[in-house]
RNA sequence: GUCCCCAUCGUCUAGAGGCCCAGGACCGCGGCUUUUCACGUCGCUAACGCGGGUUCGAAUCCCGCUGGGGACACCA
């Protein structure tokens, strides 16, 4: 445990929380809590064009429902704000000077403009092999002109990355160049802004998606040439689609993956099955497979983090779901799931004795509240609509005549509990000559609508006795 | 194309030289349970990409190849 652990999620706010981004601030979050240490949010709303407040809100909103709280940042403040990369535009341009005159950095009068029409006339194919040739590496100051900072690589040799997850990367000196690190704006590029921010808001342990291992390098120079204290870094293993490639909100759903947080919010995945799945994706422990929020605290090590990328299954994540759901007491299901059965138009208090009971019948059959809410619908619903093939499979002249007795069975009954139901349903089909299966099928039609349901007895006697009948009858005679 | 990274069942992974003719989980398949569907339970199929080394011994170390991924912006 190490309370001075200072970690940090800086997504940038472009449309929605991506299911890898927030694996990255569930890591990130979790070795927080497992030190005591400090969880920062940043938001890095540098590219004007496609940032917005929206997509802000929306991911303050996934990661509040995902019960990812931050220490500093945004709505909580903190010591080392502001917490949005726009209103830290001073930050920069001190650190702009300090780097200039530490010789890490030199002011770049070039326009974007001369240097494209530079990279246009190279042959299409070496178009992405351009690098700026260092034009104003020694260029005098031209007080009146409009500048970008652009970075001075020197020094001779490699960089040396100890990487938490991939160990040692080395990178030689030789193969980075002068890129742009702010606008002439004073708006930060991102491996400056993330930096400058990583150094000023005194985050030691940078924790972020493998895709950035190429960026770290130049990062490194720029912690070098300002003599600040390098952070630990720990790069995670991309999370792929099931084809493997890199999961966009287009390939992803292409192949039925649901890439933005909120679509799980709204499919009825409980948080913690999501972060469950999340965590265990590119990092185990022994074989366990199941975890709680606090058992993840406690498990999480960078130790046992792969770094394989790996490709999204939704079979397994929908058996995590479940698994989950089905860990809940009957009272939090019954509370968990009202709202979704509002969502279908059925209103349920979530201290209903008839809900409470229901849920029980159709706990096994559920992975989402979505499920849940759909296998519970004709509890509640007055009207309920039979499946056209198992009606025509179940409902005849012979089964309706049956399903006509079973209900003059049932509203005469004395008992109707499940027990009650029980017995005298079977002394009725005892004396019959009959056994519950060659009943059951139509019963159930009559009953729920569908070929598949929680038991006979279960559902007669949560379904209560005046709806019992009343559907045994209207079968019965259709 | 260049640079970087990765490589165990279909998928997520265990495995840090002998404990591995490779273990767990999901999926698939079969049995049991059974009024349906699930749940549960028992079992089965299924992997160390290839080639060289090093070593008494390699899934584990080294090299090459192949395959895959990522990055090559005044995006992040």
């Amino acid at each position: 445990m190490d309370p001075n652990v200072r970690v940090r999620f800086a997504p940038s706010p472009t449309g929605y929380l991506h299911i890898g981004g927030a694996r990255t601030a569930l890591f990130n979050w979790l070795w927080a809590r497992k030190n005591q240490g400090t969880f920062v949010l940043r938001i890095e709303d540098t590219d004007q064009d496609r940032s917005t407040e929206e997509s802000v809100r929306v991911i303050f909103e996934a990661l509040d429902w995902l019960g990812l709280d931050w220490d500093e940042g945004p709505l909580v403040g903190g010591p080392h704000g502001p917490y949005f990369q726009m209103r830290r535009l001073e930050v920069y341009q001190e650190f702009a000077e300090r780097l200039i005159r530490a010789g890490g950095a030199y002011r770049c009068y070039c326009t974007k403009e001369e240097l494209d029409a530079q990279r246009a006339k190279l042959p299409e194919k070496k178009r992405d092999r351009w690098v700026y040739p260092g034009t104003c590496r020694d260029r005098t100051d031209e007080p009146d002109l409009p500048w970008v900072l652009r970075q001075r690589v020197h020094g001779e040799g490699e960089v040396l990355l100890n990487d938490l997850v991939y160990g040692a990367i080395r990178t030689p000196i030789s193969a980075l160049q002068d890129q742009v690190l702010m606008r002439a704006n004073g708006v930060p590029l991102y491996n400056f802004g993330a930096a400058v921010d990583d150094i000023s808001m005194g985050i030691n342990l940078v924790a972020r998606g493998s895709d950035h291992i190429v960026n770290t390098p130049s990062q490194i120079l720029i912690y070098r040439d300002l003599d600040a204290p390098l952070p630990r870094f720990a790069h995670l293993p991309m999370m792929l689609t099931p084809d493997g490639k890199k999961m966009s909100k287009r390939l992803g759903e292409q192949q039925g993956i649901d890439v933005p947080v909120e679509k799980y919010r709204e499919k009825g995945w409980l948080p913690d099955a999501l972060l469950n799945y999340i965590a265990r994706f590119g990092w185990s422990q022994g074989d366990q497979e199941i975890f709680t929020r606090a058992e993840l605290i406690e498990k999480f090590d960078w130790a046992q983090v792969g770094s394989g990328d790996g490709r999204f299954d939704k079979k397994k994540s929908a058996w995590v779901s479940g698994e989950h759901l089905r860990a809940q007491s009957d009272a939090a299901l019954a509370a968990g799931v009202v709202p979704f059965l509002a969502a279908r138009g059925l209103t349920v208090a979530p201290d209903d004795a008839k809900l409470l009971a229901a849920v029980k019948t159709v706990r096994p059959r559920s992975t989402t509240w979505v499920d849940m809410a759909e296998a519970l619908d004709f509890y509640f619903r007055d009207e309920i609509t039979l499946d056209p093939a198992a009606a025509q499979k179940f409902l005849n002249e012979g089964s309706r005549a049956q399903l006509a007795a079973i209900a003059d069975v049932l509203s005469t009954l004395d008992d109707y509990s499940e027990a009650g139901i029980t017995a005298a349903l079977d002394a009725w089909l005892s004396a019959q000559g009959l056994e519950i299966k060659h009943v059951a099928q139509p019963a159930r039609v009559a009953l729920t609508g569908r070929a598949a349901s929680p038991g006979i007895y279960e559902v007669l006697a949560v379904l209560g006795r005046e709806r019992a009948v009343a559907r045994l009858r209207a079968a019965s005679v259709a």
